[in-house]
DNA sequence: CCGTATTGTGAACAGCGTTTAGTTTTTTGG
DNA sequence: CCAAAAAACTAAACGCTGTTCACAATACGG
């Protein structure tokens, strides 16, 4: 039945023109230009059509949502292979980082996208857990062992890796998001200032932290 | 002119009727939930009447914003004075972080609208840079005071106390942020579990950073 | 070639932000 | 105190939105 593949991959062929073409209208005009009508338009089929591909104006977000993360992990691991291979953990870590920024610099519609709306809707859609997973993984688990390694060279003193990977990623997520959301606007006015100030942010934490025993000694 | 003072006085009254009533909604339901319709509905006017008062459903929905920014800073306020007299300032500090959570973890709505749209629009209201930066400094300048007396104790090795204030505002901002749009509902689930990752992650920046002219000594 | 799926659509529904023309209420001045 | 002017308020409409549903067109298996 080499008739009905093709078909089931004509059909798949234009789920994903749609994604595409939401894609661009978000990185173009942002997501409140993106509408039904309009990203129909863009495609040259009937509004009513959106709905045979897609059930929900959600659903196609978080279609496009997941094509970020996708992009987003290969913008982390572009910068990070743009060092020679003789880089420490520490340099890797600080190219996470920046993979991760300049990501957001230059997708910055797309950026905000990604992380408004929340992510709780996904977590019961079973569909989802095995790619969702895997794609979040295979940029999460590199992330991990960056720390791991720098944690193993006593750069780092944090309590386990994972906890000092998602420390990593709020500090650089945090700085981010406040710089595109113009909160930092004050402080920092050029991409350049800013991905200066996310170096300095990113070294703070070396050597940061000594075990819980430690803290007691702050009162005295 | 007593009278036209009165005047004034119930206009400004019924504004901020408005606006806390949107308030109310957006903490309720949501922002998706704040309608120009449901809102007059709820203050017992037609919506046309919203327009005497805000030029636009953005107008307002800044005004509610701005009331937010006061209303977490007393949050960090709070937070900071529950600390005996005697605290010092690596306490103030995570005390800070600990209000800017809690707040957010007790106004997940309230908070993400003050957050997602941009403020950039607010740029060139001239009217703002009075009210709006004062209200701003006043939460503000506090974190910077804190940062540099933690700095002074030889707790923290930042360039400066600037810095080290937007360094960790990014930090908590990321981490809180992260945490309410569930992607980091693998690693904490619970209120408490991420106020412990937020004191950790504040710990980490303790003694972090020593000047740029130590980063060279990473290549060996 | 015919009946049946599949694919696509036009038109409608309810709700949205906003404007305008008009009504009701309040203040003012003689 | 009453008419005129001013201020406060609103009903109705416009064009937009996401979404649905009855219907048309096309492609398919028997």
């Amino acid at each position: 039945m080499g008739i009905n593949e093709r078909r089931e991959r004509e059909k798949e062929a234009l789920r994903t023109r749609i994604v595409e073409a939401a894609r661009d209208i978000v990185s173009a005009e942002g997501l409140e230009a993106l509408s039904m009508r309009a990203l129909a338009e863009r495609i040259e089929y009937s509004p009513a059509t959106l709905y045979l591909y897609f059930k929900d104006k959600d659903e196609l977000i978080q279609e496009v949502v997941r094509e970020g993360f996708r992009r987003m992990g290969e913008c982390m691991c572009a910068e990070s292979s743009e060092l020679g291979s003789g880089a420490d953990a520490t340099q890797q870590h600080r190219a996470s980082g920046r993979g991760y920024a300049r990501f957001a610099l230059e997708n910055t519609a797309y950026f905000r996208v990604m992380f408004e709306l929340p992510t709780v809707a996904q977590m019961d859609c079973p569909t989802h857990d095995e790619e969702e997973a895997q794609t979040g993984q295979e940029s999460w688990t590199p992330v991990v062992e960056v720390v791991q390694r720098a944690m193993d060279a006593g750069l780092y003193a944090l309590p386990d890796a994972h906890r000092g990977a998602v420390i990593s990623w709020g500090l650089v997520h945090g700085l981010v998001s406040l710089y595109l959301s113009g909160h930092l606007a004050e402080v920092v006015m050029s991409n350049e200032e800013f991905m200066k100030l996310l170096e300095d942010a990113m070294d703070s934490l070396r050597v940061g932290w000594t075990p819980r025993e430690t803290r007691q000694a702050d009162l005295a």
